[in-house]
DNA sequence: TAGAATGTATCGTCTAGCGATACTCTTGTA
DNA sequence: TACAAGAGTATCGCTAGACGATACATTCTA
């Protein structure tokens, strides 16, 4: 079985009662962030019932967290179809997210830039334990749904950025997030075994950026390269995504690599 | 004073201690939302007492809320500043309210399409009583860092997008959303009066799609269209921003207003 | 060195959220 | 038409757990 695209990460409502001895933990904020979380694993609006369910929250208690956030614009009712679904006030926290970000407002330049002198898709993400956090999007000509939205989740272990990321830790630490990852794979393609990504992460050690092809979606090719901190440490990467209908990965390297470099470079921050 | 362009939306400490007689609502959810959203007024990380402060939480409060946030990743320290900042699963979030949208899915193959043909900045947006969210955007050659993120507000009553979804509400409705707004200019040209509001809809009602030049940023030109539910109420707008150095605004809307009336049908839902 | 910020920790009080229970409506099925 | 299963809503007593006051250790600034 491959996996499905929407690739909604997973939530366990157990660990929200794994707090216990902890005197400064609220209880309700966790109740609070729990059922906001539920939508993380829904494909649909969700009755009051499915909320309590995925967030692990008594049905009461879902019904009075629930009007609350209603109240709030946290969650809105899906008149057609009866349900809930998480409000746009989310999305304007979000952009406190984004705007507050530093490497963001550096980014943004830059990445116009290569997108201009590439003409395909080109996008930011934050890395965040085993996976990267897509941020800024630049879709090119055609790209199903997924790939053009914000929030949007990718493992690391089978992506460009991702390997770019990995190829700035130690052995011992890729070992443990690829161990720690969800597997399933994407597309027939997608890398399966510790070896291969050692292999990619080898590759973008030596010539400083990663390339994959079909990892995520057939067809597809992708460059990464990490984006790092004053203390060298990876905190995110720019990919750069073709099809593999257009470009051989050979000439895709060859026609990008430097600039992807170079850009990786200038949203780096030094000393 | 013109505006500042990060144009957080403003939020009342007081509202949230305002619903006191309700028996299902959940104060900690409230106090809980309310720590979150006081990112939304920060403009660098915030300390624990400016947290307190723009969230109208005590203190001491305000100290556990952040702990347990922290602990589940919904806000993050920035070791720099020492101080708080929104954590990436907020954008994860977003991530799903993005995705459950129905509006969304349809639109992105039509919005791709419609950047293909113009090469000019399409975005989609989504209506919130007197502003417009930014939900999908799809950034041309040179942008301004705010223009590229998602969940960006603006008012409706100065953008194309706005007047586009103003002209399918009756002129009651226009007038005290007017009122309502915040209307402090982006530029000497933002449109201040109701009577130029009410130009704007007019001319957006005989043909179809908004125009307007100026109004977020100088030698800006935007053109919009609404985006309508099957009761053909207006939920959100298709924007299409060019630079006036480039077109002239008839120009401008010669080439591409068809276009964009095109795209906004395609996306509307009907019967 | 004093002062004003940080962040952190402790504790008794009593409020406010929990969970059980029961109700109304709608929808689908027999 | 009756019935079951599912929606959302409402009420209420108990006590877990959040509140707010207070105090302290650090760090930065003047």
């Amino acid at each position: 079985m491959f996996r499905d695209l929407n690739g909604v990460s997973t939530f366990d409502p157990a660990e929200a009662d794994e707090f216990g001895d902890d005197p400064l933990f609220v209880r309700a904020a966790a109740r609070t962030v729990a059922v906001l979380s539920a939508f993380e694993l829904a494909s649909k609006p969700l009755s009051l019932s499915e909320i309590a369910k995925l967030s692990g929250v008594e049905r009461s208690a879902a019904q009075r967290m629930v009007h609350t956030l209603l109240a709030l614009g946290m969650i809105v009712r899906d008149d057609e179809d009866r349900g809930y679904l998480p409000g746009k006030r989310i999305l304007t926290m979000a952009y406190s997210c984004l705007r507050l970000d530093p490497v963001m407002q550096r980014a943004t330049p830059i990445l116009l830039e290569l997108r201009r002198r590439t003409r395909e898709r080109v996008d930011l993400s934050l890395w965040d334990d085993t996976r990267l956090i897509y941020a800024l999007r630049m879709p090119s000509k055609h790209e199903i749904f997924t790939a053009t939205l914000t929030g949007n989740t990718v493992p690391v272990y089978c992506t460009a950025g991702g390997l770019a990321v990995l190829a700035h830790l130690p052995d011992q630490q890729i070992a443990d997030i690829f161990g720690r990852s969800d597997r399933t794979p994407f597309t027939p393609e997608t890398m399966t075994s510790l070896e291969q990504v050692m292999k990619g992460v080898e590759r973008a050690r030596h010539c400083g950026h990663a390339l994959v092809t079909g990892q995520i979606l057939r067809h597809e090719i992708a460059m990464g390269v990490a984006i790092l901190d004053t203390a060298s440490h990876p905190i995110g990467a720019i990919h750069l995504a073709g099809s593999l209908d257009e470009h051989s990965p050979e000439e895709f390297e060859a026609k990008f690599g430097s600039l992807l470099q170079q850009a990786g470079t200038s949203i780096s921050v030094f000393g």
